[in-house]
DNA sequence: CACCATACGGAGGGTCGCCTCCGTTTGCAA
DNA sequence: TTGCAAACGGAGGCGACCCTCCGTATGGTG
């Protein structure tokens, strides 16, 4: 799964494939890869109402420019989104050779950053569109199996669904955290939370 | 402490006085209390940048009797602020009855449903202004004591701080849930996540 | 009942972001 | 080098929201 680099090819099921829209002429290419730059660092800063016009002058360019790649704000959103997803996709593949708990661990911090990062960008996961949803399933597909994992292992709480680890997880980094070392320590309990509790003795 | 009901009287530290700000004529003071509740709900639904002239349709209001009461948005924000805090902050001392760990995880449950409803208006945890530093150092108050107590009963986490168990509870409801259920659920992890370990065995 | 301080409402001027449209520029293929 | 399809930029019309200002309405008191 998980179309890494450029050589396209809709692997399994419900693949992104953010390269379709990829532009043609050097330019275009150019401005196109400014303006997601550029954008992703405006949703992460003023979320997800960031102006369109603040992120064409962020990115140096006009902003018609910004309206022909992306004709609609959520086009932009989504081509934004669509990268992170991949790399988070990604990411799952990676920790896959861990033992069961530190593959799930693992891809949770990452999940943590990713969200952290890109706060306002998660804002979007109620909105309904087909983007997300594939979205929405291509995190399952990449996380599911994790979970379960760790659930046959014996090392998480069965009776967590996989969206419920996601909710207790992300929520944490929903206010941004100055300190680093605090994070680390809220982790650390949320992860906790997902485990097995032993019996109490 | 916690000002309840209209007896004044700021008890003991940074007490919050919503009501020097009340009006006096009848009328003015039934528009008050519509703008409150209109506001309440707009900033629950559309987030802390809900439309003013909305609220003002929703209370069924002019727009100038909204800027008589409330001059900038920042007041108005602050007022149901301060109202919620209030609620949770007598909600602790309701609490202090209880079991040590029954009395936080049922102060954190409060404090989630708070969180939840009213989750525009945690985004303002971050501004600060001078009254939602007093709300904070409230909510500490009120909430701090009920945790020490649950650390020194042997029930919670020794290294979590205040602050954590907040985030990681109040991040829970970040985003809202459809299933309530799955709130419970979800809730359940995040208070397994603050109380001790039993050792593994 | 009469008076007036208090409160109301909403028109209107200003700002800002959205998006379209079109004259100009530029990559690139022949 | 030349030509044209592709891409660029930004002026400008539009709507939403902000906030002020002032003529009108009204509660409450004497």
């Amino acid at each position: 799964m998980t179309t890494a680099d450029g050589t396209a090819g809709s692997g399994g099921g419900g693949t992104l494939d953010v390269f379709a829209r990829r532009p043609k002429r050097a330019d275009a290419r150019r401005n196109y890869e400014k303006l997601l730059a550029a954008a992703r660092e405006a949703f992460a800063e003023a979320g997800v109402s960031a102006s369109l016009e603040d992120i064409a002058r962020r990115a140096g360019v006009g902003i018609g420019t910004l309206y022909r790649h992306f004709p609609t704000r959520q086009d932009l959103f989504e081509s934004v989104y669509v990268d992170e997803v991949e790399a988070l996709c990604r990411a799952a593949d990676e920790l896959a050779g861990l033992p069961p708990w530190d593959a799930l661990a693992g891809w949770l911090r990452r999940f943590v950053t990713y969200t952290a990062t890109k706060r306002a960008i998660a804002e979007a996961l109620n909105h309904d569109s087909s983007v997300f949803a594939t979205c929405r399933k291509a995190i399952n597909t990449a996380g599911e199996p994790l979970l379960r994992r760790a659930q046959d292992s014996g090392a998480a709480r069965p009776e967590a669904s996989f969206d419920d680890v996601l909710r207790l997880v992300g929520g944490v980094t929903m206010y941004p955290f100055a300190d680093p070392v605090q994070l680390e320590r809220v982790l650390t309990m949320a992860l906790d939370g997902i485990r097995v509790r032993p019996a109490a003795g």
